[in-house]
DNA sequence: GATGAATGAGGCTTCATTCAT
DNA sequence: AATGAATGAAGCCTCATTCAT
């Protein structure tokens, strides 16, 4: 990943510190790795169950740790979900970025790109988009605003920067904040209305979701690759 | 309401049977007039706790019930889940019914006026959407194909039917049946996402929305009234 | 039946008054006719199920009365258990006064042919039998005594009875009190663990017992009929 | 004990392993330990409440555990329920075994010792025998067959082996299984009907139905010791 | 640092009995 | 006399968190 890139997409990205995750340990290093597996192992239940029908012994048995030292490297179960909500965003966000930006320098391009890949996103990630959706109003407060933050800056805000250079080529009339915001919404669809698709292919709905948010943004669809 | 608009609406609402809903009560307008009371309830509660954050007691005291009398009309904390899930649906359907039909016969006008009133309700009944997003998959399967065959059949319908109309007039290339599921889900972007639109009031979200929509379906927006 | 033979079998069968089950109702014979109401859906439900996991309701409905109704007729859950276990001494008792009684005035083969119904009913009705054995203690000690007695009387006081005949013209040593309560026991065989007689059939067990009971009389076995 | 006699008795011990009785605890031999104090308290309690009349906490006080440690040995109520009556087998067993053994070579004077000791145990353990056989019926099925098997494979067994031995030196004309089986069965008589044994000592009886039982084997009575 | 046993409040549900109509 | 809705205590069980070893 070039450094220009990096320059451009702005990730934002929160350290775990002890103040947002109090841990008993000292070694911060271990710290990471271990609340890394805590995250691995939560995922996969929480998934699977959602947060509420899983419990701790499970998450201890799942990452390997017997209760006492999970308790080491977290303080809560809450901060489980903070750190599992965190995970996801970050998947997500570099999977946005993985795709499609060293090929051309044509914003429409670059944009219509990214569309593809945030509307495939969702579509292969379904549990993780419904946790998402579903569980994040278990967060407290603070750790709630860390992933509004991460979803803005990141998700929203990627959409925004790419919208701002193609707005330099095309005439653009709405504000280009809200649009972000609300393409980064509506791609999600595959994942939460995922139930109701089984007549279509994903490409069919793909295709049909490009073009229809192209159109919706007052933007010409041009056949990509 | 005319009857010809019932038969256009063809609404889909399952009646509430001792089979969905066990209760040990007879006097089956009894058991409808608690069950609305419980529901009620439930509603203020679960809308500002969740689901798995409210208790049956709190239920109880809150629909001014004993524990015995809500489990005379219920049978399991499930059953009241259903219960709201399904109202939910039904105050939805009802408010896209309630607004603007009977004020034109064109049927672009009919789908625009629709888009705006089911743009409105999400954002006007934010928790009640939120909820119906994130509790729902805690139904057990069988209340669950109830409710998602209420959202196919009564919302979904509803702009299937609308976008039926407007094809005779409009040629459209994408698939109906695709394009109504997508509408449903994109006009709830005010319930899922509102906490990140402080900056814009509701009819500056609603205009871009409807606009964005319409030109997404390759449809001219013309101001109605 | 005839008028001696009343005398010789003395009955001991406790009226049901109003101190024993107490009834907020008036008429008695009605309060006959209802409680054995009660008593023919409790015993279908007992014997199925346990008293414990039998509930009033459940009762009610069984026998086709009304909560509020059964309530004038009894006065506790306990009360039911009672009239259930008095009518299955009483059932116990017909069916041993019912066979063989008329046929001969010679006391072995009358014995022998109570000992061969004695066997048989409870083979018959296992579940009513391995009600009473277990279920029994669950009686409050006035009505468990009452129900004790009517055992005493009728079934031991029965096999007593034939026994002292007998012995007018066997010499016998042991006690014919001990032996005839004994006897009342073993009978009782084919009901409480009949699960592992599979491979026998009715005849081969009720021939076994017989013998191996005169033998521990020692009386001689003469096959009757 | 001698190796021989081991041999001989061929006990069955289902070992208590975790898919038996579910437990969340990881140390076996811990397990065991809490085990065997949560059925010492549930016996005392059960012999003289019965086990619908006693309830979790009285059982967890009783054993001087908490709540919840107690479900950290056990998974249910039920499970108690098996432990005990699988407990009562033991002891039963463990009874017959102790007694006269080692005293004889000669079959008939074994089996004449083990009918005695047979017959006291139930004497002296009278509640526990009342337990098992009226509690017996709310085991589940798993854990039901469990419990008679090794009631058939040690008590009756036990016996079906005594009259093996017998048969080689005397003429025998019935099934020997059966009669093994009925003898375990009749030998409970203090237990199930002691209630009505208030004139006779325990020697009365006990003398009384060995002879019976010999007699009705068809075996002759020689005084032991 | 690590373990997993221990805690106990709190959750959901049942049910014998009463009482207003 | 009859109805069945209402009561609420009590039952079984779960689980996030702590703490002795």
């Amino acid at each position: 990943m070039t450094k220009k890139k990096i320059d451009f997409l702005k990730a934002y990205r929160p350290k775990i510190s002890k103040d947002l995750i109090p841990s008993s340990a000292k070694d911060l290093d271990l710290i990471e790795k271990k609340q890394n597996q805590i995250v691995e192992a939560a995922c996969n239940l929480f998934f699977e169950k959602g947060f509420h029908g899983t419990n701790i012994r499970e998450i201890a048995d799942e990452s390997g740790m017997s209760m006492g030292q999970l308790y080491h490297y977290i303080s809560s179960k809450d901060d489980i979900l903070f750190l599992v909500a965190k995970h996801m965003q970050e998947l997500w966000y570099d999977y946005l970025v993985e795709f499609g930006f060293e090929k051309t320098e044509d914003p429409l391009t670059r944009l219509t790109r990214a569309l593809r890949s945030s509307i495939e996103f969702p579509a292969k990630h379904k549990k993780l988009l419904q946790f998402i959706y579903s569980e994040s109003k278990y967060l407290d407060k603070e750790h709630l605003n860390i992933i509004l933050k991460m979803d803005e800056k990141n998700v929203s805000g990627f959409f925004r920067r790419l919208l701002e250079e193609v707005s330099k080529e095309y005439s653009i009339s709405y504000d280009l904040d809200l649009a972000a915001r609300y393409i980064t919404f509506i791609t999600v669809f595959n994942a939460l209305r995922g139930w109701n698709l089984k007549p279509w292919t994903l490409k069919e709905t793909v295709d049909f979701m490009v073009i229809f948010i192209l159109n919706g943004l007052g933007l010409p669809y041009k056949e990509t690759k």
